[in-house]
DNA sequence: AACTATTAATAAAC
DNA sequence: TGTTTATTAATAGTT
């Protein structure tokens, strides 16, 4: 319908090929709306342009007639776009809303019940409870090991004075067992002018051992268990 | 182009209609594809008849062509709806990736280098690392409480030992001094045949008191361990 | 943008 | 629906 025939394929001449843009737009856009009006059609005619310019025509909207087609297509590639992609999205969100709240909820179990706390406020706690577990732990383990050690050193004290004790007895006994002989002797060289009998005792049941040396093994525990303080986590 | 003209009007005649239809649907659809080539353009044809049958044409894809026409009209009705609504939620997706990484990154530096986890195995993790952590408190707390009272043990058996040590060495220089006195009397009545001198050490520094009953105050500090055991959260 | 020779589209009929 | 054909409409090339 021209001068002559063309070939269908892109007009190299950008003048030609904008002249006949032009004039081809208009017929498009004139045969769709005639389409629309004689049949009872719903159309929709996008076109851009290759300078970008948008002309359009749409016999009701465009709005209504993309919802329509993507209703339409909803198992097709493309009506993804408006009604399904949304959704995709809108479950990413909620799947992750939910990761989020069990997590945070781990939290809240992990440092006891601090329901109606953000995020912020969560970091902060966690770091402040990581340092006061610490703080804590460590006074603790330092109670117990001081009372430990003063333990031990009243152990030492003790063993010490016992066998102070000890020393002071087996001279006692030394110097008693002395007289006795001495007193015996008294007497066989005198005659029996005085009965021995009652004083002496014959040294009861003095048969003494030296205080056992109860080795210091305990110290060494203390020591390990300085040692554990800082290795919990390990 | 036909026969004769015809009006701007929808066709009464349905089957006349339907035709027609048909005819100019395909030329639309025709010229639609022609202008596309021949110009470059990028052009999308939706087309709905009057029973609800759909014809389309897309020079490149109705997806590209509907997101390209949403952006242009970005700011009216519809656009809303396949690019802004989208983004809207792509947006709050990444927010709400952006928190649970956050919160993520504080656990894995909370139980040293976990990198790697996802949340599945960090919420498993959590719950291993409070009840071990728990255990290794007790465990080390419980050591700890145990050495205590054997020393506690320990102290009590030796100040029992001491105090039959003392009781021992009171008696013994109790009968020490009967001797010396029964010798000293001995030797007054007997003149002066024995030097008694060397047998009477005069008791040295014999001195004694009786081991202060040390009371165990630090039983008590034990068992106040033992509360703190179960209070380090508060 | 207007003109016009020519082709393309299509209304009516089959 | 598909074909045919008379006719109109669209438009390529020109001005």
């Amino acid at each position: 319908m021209g001068r002559g025939k063309i070939v269908m394929s892109r007009i190299d001449n950008t003048t030609t090929r904008q002249v006949t843009f032009s004039k081809r737009r208009n017929g498009l856009l004139k045969k769709a709306r005639e389409l629309a009006i004689l049949c009872d059609a719903e159309v929709g005619l996008i076109v851009f342009s290759s300078t970008d310019r948008l002309y359009d025509f749409a016999s009701t909207s465009m709005k209504s007639v993309i919802e329509r087609y993507s209703k339409v297509k909803e198992d097709h590639q493309l009506v993804m776009h408006s009604t399904s992609e949304i959704k995709v999205w809108q479950k990413e969100a909620a799947s992750l809303r939910q990761q989020l709240h069990n997590l945070q909820e781990n939290y809240r179990q992990l440092m006891g019940d601090v329901n109606g706390l953000g995020l912020k406020e969560l970091q902060t706690l966690e770091s402040q409870m990581e340092t006061s577990l610490r703080v804590i732990r460590q006074k603790k383990d330092q109670v117990l090991i001081d009372e430990a050690q003063a333990l031990h050193r009243k152990v030492d004290d003790m063993e010490e004075e016992n066998m102070r004790l000890y020393k002071k007895l087996k001279l006692s006994q030394q110097e008693n067992m002395e007289l006795h002989l001495k007193v015996a002797a008294i007497a066989r060289f005198m005659g029996r002018s005085t009965s021995s009998g009652s004083l002496c005792p014959t040294s009861t049941d003095l048969e003494l051992s030296p205080p056992q040396k109860q080795t210091s093994e305990m110290q060494e525990d203390v020591l390990k268990l300085g040692f554990l303080q800082d290795s919990n986590f390990s």
